[in-house]
DNA sequence: GATTTTTTTCCACATAGTGAAAAGCGATTT
DNA sequence: AAATCGCTTTTCACTATGTGGAAAAAAATC
């Protein structure tokens, strides 16, 4: 394989008041409301003075506040701020497309980004598996959302009323056999969905293809897209959902931190 | 006067290589998605080796993203996941609170913060003029917002519809002589405060009693609260008025700053 | 009001940041 | 294909600058 030279490789931390003024920061974001500079100071490792000057200088330029009455640090508006401008700037597409491409080289199957639009999914990105019987999805296809892996994962979120507005205007239509049409068995189906972290459609849409998916979130722990990945029937049997389960939920998990996400379910 | 003895009375700027850096982040906030070294470097001031050493660090700790196909550097999810620990722990009446109290001192007059809450307005917080006629309203108390300043300076800046939704609802009951009950002249004054920045409550809710208002707004643009100040007809006649509204208008614009918004009006 | 704990300032020392200059790296031109 | 240009990245010698122990000053506690 040949080396890819990729611009800037720089490799090892280079400005260590920099790198310690940072940690400080994140320590005070984990600092629920406020910390004292022992504390900090404890957590970091660093001694008092140092702790103190890097603070003070932080606080000077609004990136840390301190709280004259409490003694207290924490996060300042300005890293408020001008963190803001990450989401101006922030594009899931691209965020998401090397994580996809990963995900596709370990499992060799075909990977999917779809995102919710009123009733239906939206394929809005794809990595195809390089297999010669392979799963296509061309973007900008929409798929119903109670046949589809991205679908059920995205309604399995949902309350019970968003569910039947949506499963109640568009109906569930039979596309093929195993399309789940009773209510009691997707509700089961949804219950299954939010204990593993991820939705699968078995045949559900196209006779033949499996899918496993999950979601990727945004801030405020709302769930912005779909992650899926899907492959023929002879690739997936059943004692394998559980492993490629696993891998999409952490590939979706991975994707929900770079676009500055949190995931419901890992409470941090 | 004597000498408050505040804490951490740290006076000059301390370490330097962590406020060039500081500096670099807000260069990249105000880059629109994305900068080049040269364009970094030309904007700070700082040589390029100095730049490309402190956004390589900043990258490292992924405060800063570097995109390795345009060259182009901007914020990072870091900086954004933090900031996000701000709003966790601010405080809007603790923030606007120090500015309430400069607004009394200069203008002499009674300062209120109220939020809008379904289609009445509540006083959260309130800095009393030192003047033997003054002002009063209890913090939790609710006015209409047909004829308080803060109300009218809520209303003015929503839409038309959601204007209608509140005033027929609750009806634009007279409390004074001159509360204003005519839909036009109401048209009028929302017109008024959107030119102005400030609304205005000339004995609309009590006989002798005016008022100017302003608005504070979140990191969306949207209000999240109203800010008035308000004293005897005798003490503002209409000559003051614009005076006052400049004032309350700054004042609520710095609580705005502080508290991690945006005015509409200041595009920047 | 004395004692302990925590915060803040000070300062001598050498580590760690600085920036000019050189080397890389692509793109464009000749 | 070689030369040129513009920008990015690395290098390196110098010393400005950050470091942390220790002392001083405030708070908190007794």
């Amino acid at each position: 394989m040949p080396e890819i030279k990729k611009p800037n490789s720089t490799n090892k931390g280079q400005v260590q008041s920099l790198v310690k003024a940072l940690q400080l920061l994140e320590i005070l974001a984990n600092g629920n409301g406020g910390l004292s500079l022992k504390e900090v100071s404890g957590q970091s490792g660093f001694p008092p003075s140092t702790t103190h000057r890097l603070l003070s200088t932080l606080q000077q330029e609004k990136f840390a506040r301190f709280d004259a009455d409490n003694l207290s640090w924490s996060v300042g508006v300005k890293t408020f701020a001008i963190g803001n401008a990450f989401v101006r700037d922030r594009d899931l597409i691209q965020t998401a497309r090397p994580h996809m491409k990963a995900l596709m080289e370990t499992t060799g199957e075909t990977v999917n980004l779809a995102v919710q639009s009123g009733d239906v999914a939206v394929y809005v990105a794809q990595v195809e598996s390089r297999q010669m019987m392979r799963a296509m999805a061309a973007p900008g296809m929409r798929v119903p959302l109670h046949c589809s892996g991205v679908g059920k994962a995205m309604l399995a979120v949902q309350s019970e009323q968003e569910r039947a507005a949506i499963l109640t205007k568009t109906g569930m239509r039979r596309v093929t056999e195993k399309t789940i049409t009773d209510v009691a068995d997707m509700r089961r189906a949804f219950a299954d969905a939010l204990r593993d972290g991820y939705a699968i459609d078995d045949e559900e849409h196209a006779v033949g293809l499996r899918c496993v998916a999950s979601l990727i979130y945004n801030e405020n722990r709302e769930p912005v897209a779909g992650l899926s990945l899907s492959g023929p029937l002879a690739r997936i049997p059943d004692t394998k959902f559980q492993e490629l389960g696993k891998l999409v939920c952490s590939t979706a998990e991975r994707i929900t931190l770079e676009y500055g996400g949190n995931s419901p379910v890992t409470m941090n």
